[in-house]
DNA sequence: CCATATGTTAAAAG
DNA sequence: ACTTTTAACATATG
């Protein structure tokens, strides 16, 4: 599920629905998913604790928490609960399945993770085997916070490094989007794919904005002249906005036609596949260039 | 068995 | 040394 956009809207879920509620256990026995740590450490580190911010970078999302005994952080000013004894940051990678499932306080197990289908159709609100949940903080009021992931290439753990993230797609400025993206002999694609150029760009959002762009995956990053990047930039965040407000990047206008027999919405010419940046990757070889 | 899947990353290659 | 590409990761599904 997890792009950009579909991390926002569990950021944002977290944000809502989970700050403020105090630890009381952590099931961190998935040892896959949490890697490094042993089990029992994120328990160690977060039980008495409750969630102070939910913060997020491109696809990598973070929570900070109190110190034990006390509330610390209001969590409403927008900064983190940079208190002296605060907790360890909570990191949470959604990696190609995860999704957040946050249950109220009377344990009714509201799925308010976010809407997703994937190419099959699946839908983890259809099908929740609680083996697919990989870890659980469980809050003193009965509720508590999920990561459900299927494929399991998620990742929890304690105070991640997001420091070889690049800036947010969604706010980095155009004098550096210029210099980050039009540089290099990688495609296009793999350099928008790069979490170090610009974080949060995934498979279905980089085809998505190529085609809006009419830019073909395949050309070398560094040919790209200054109007073409700028216009690439635009396209980014134009998508990313559509994205969040329908609900999804697979809303994008050209991610239905992605698949055998697809044609290009605009033109009707036959979509291109091939592999590029390691990703299967679809686009319009008539107006893409 | 093979190929596919909205991600990351270590290792290899250039 | 730096950039780019590939393979592997764990798991489910067609």
């Amino acid at each position: 599920m997890p792009e950009l956009v579909e991390v926002e809207s569990a950021r944002a879920v977290v944000e809502r629905s989970a700050l403020g509620r105090t630890i009381v256990d952590v099931d961190d026995a998935d040892t896959w998913e949490c890697r490094p740590h042993a089990p029992g450490e994120i328990r160690d580190a977060l039980l008495g604790r409750e969630l102070v911010a939910a913060h997020r970078r491109g696809k990598a999302m973070w929570c900070t928490t109190s110190s034990r005994d006390d509330d610390g952080d209001d969590g409403q000013d927008g900064q983190d609960g940079q208190d002296g004894d605060a907790g360890p940051r909570l990191g949470i990678h959604l990696g190609m399945s995860g999704r957040i499932v946050v249950a109220g306080a009377d344990g009714d197990g509201d799925d308010e993770g976010g809407d997703y289908a994937g190419p099959g159709g699946w839908r983890p609100g259809g099908e929740v085997k609680p083996e697919w949940y990989r870890f659980t903080l469980t809050f003193a009021d009965g509720g508590a916070l999920r990561l459900f992931d299927k494929r399991r290439l998620g990742r929890v753990r304690l105070d991640p490094d997001i420091d070889r993230l690049g800036p947010d797609a969604g706010e980095v400025d155009r004098d550096d989007f210029r210099t980050r993206v039009g540089r290099g002999t990688a495609p296009l694609k793999a350099r928008l794919l790069d979490q170090a150029t610009v974080a949060g760009i995934g498979n279905l959002l980089a085809d998505e904005v190529l085609w809006q762009s009419r830019l073909s995956p395949q050309r070398p990053a560094g040919e790209l002249s200054v109007d073409e990047l700028d216009e690439l930039r635009r396209e980014l965040r134009k998508a990313i906005r559509s994205a969040l407000r329908k609900g999804g990047v697979h809303t994008g206008e050209v991610i239905a036609h992605r698949g055998a027999g697809g044609h290009c919405p605009r033109c009707g010419a036959a979509m291109t596949r091939a592999t590029v940046g390691g990703r299967t990757t679809w686009w319009c070889p008539a107006e893409q260039r």
